[in-house]
DNA sequence: TGACAAATACCAACCGGTTGGTATGTCCGC
DNA sequence: GCGGACATACCAACCGGTTGGTATTTGTCA
């Protein structure tokens, strides 16, 4: 073989203790998942730990980047972006995300939202990595509302940036409501009435005229 | 004096430890506040402590319920009550709510959502009690959302308790985004939104008759 | 291609400090 | 003199982090 194209992945100390804290975060929060239990999860010793994170902060940053780069994909290639109008496209990723609350509050929330809230006063390195991990995500549904605004009248002035972390805020607050209740059933309410805030705001009979 | 109303409080150790937990829990959160920190800000030692509550989880416990008697009191008080529509004492609510919004998050937050984000798994009697604390606040709205449905036609079907608990949940997203970009403007946005919500589901134009 | 040194990846054992919790005692009003 | 409200002293378990070391990979040059 030539072999410039290796294996796809090695399996590394470094990746088990990323996946494992994605999991226990979620599960446990970031103060009670403590670096023996991470360790434990992965399958290695606190040595390995300490040699690929220089503390367990610098754990939690580099989860929220793993995190960022483990949602970022599925949701690239998830189907709610194949309508042509963009107004639609939004709101097939409400459905989308809808369609995501079942089961354990473990398996739908997001770990930035989890872990800002207990960290964001000890350790601003977290806090800033979740913040980017949230506003990232934010960002590729940024693109949409700003096309669907451009194509219709809106009933009141905003703007794109502002609708699509205001989305990533009702997510947020289902997510802890769910938590509260344990029951994913009140997070699906809560988007539901976002999506009713956008079709209001996008007014669907004020649509503009479209050319093509 | 016949003396049965006593003294209208005497300070003791419990409702020192129930203002300091309250405080503590919103700045550092439940995991990180030890019980040595609550007895050290509260004055008081360890067999205080343990003489009033029978584990940290008791603590949880009475935190959650504190911080609803702590509260209550003042919205009760607060005077977004007083408008004659049932409507615009909701809107006056959610203007209470962020006119709120000042200063860092510890002083904004609310401790039970920031609470049962750490305990919903480990600890069910603090789940359940901080998801009392946030449906008994909400509750204080649904009386006026309520109103509101009866005199306004609604530009989709929806109930009070749904609409009550739709408002905390933004609420709670808020102050989680919040405390990520670690600016509380961004939750100001978060409210912008919802009352916008609320302003266009009872759409003033389609105002039923009043008959007195 | 192979010898070899340097760098990397990982491990088992251990450290001082902190954790929630307890055992025992003392004060004090009724 | 008795029970509730505290204080003092203490504990085993666990915490994040360090140590000194070994196995494995990788870069280099003859």
């Amino acid at each position: 073989m030539i072999a410039l194209a290796s294996s796809p992945k090695k399996p590394n100390a470094r990746d088990g203790i990323l996946g494992a804290a994605l999991r226990l975060i979620r599960e446990k929060g970031y103060g009670a998942t403590s670096v023996d239990d991470l360790c434990q999860a992965a399958g290695v010793t606190k040595g390995a730990f300490f040699h690929h994170f220089k503390s367990k902060e610098a754990l939690g940053v580099a989860a929220a980047a793993h995190w960022t780069a483990t949602i970022a994909p599925k949701f690239a290639r998830a189907p709610y972006h194949t309508a042509a109008d963009p107004l639609d496209r939004v709101l097939a990723y409400l459905d989308f995300r809808r369609g995501l609350i079942r089961g354990p509050a473990s398996e739908f929330s997001c770990v930035a939202g989890t872990m800002v809230q207990e960290t964001h006063q000890s350790s601003p390195a977290i806090r800033d990595a979740c913040f980017e991990a949230i506003t990232n995500h934010a960002e590729t549904l940024e693109a949409d509302i700003g096309e669907a605004i451009a194509k219709y009248v809106l009933a009141f002035e905003t703007t794109a940036g502002s609708l699509a972390l205001y989305s990533q805020t009702v997510l947020q607050g289902a997510f802890i409501v769910a938590k509260a209740k344990n029951d994913p059933q009140i997070a699906v309410d809560s988007i539901d009435h976002l999506r009713r805030y956008f079709e209001m705001l996008f007014n669907t009979p004020n649509r503009k005229e479209t050319l093509s």
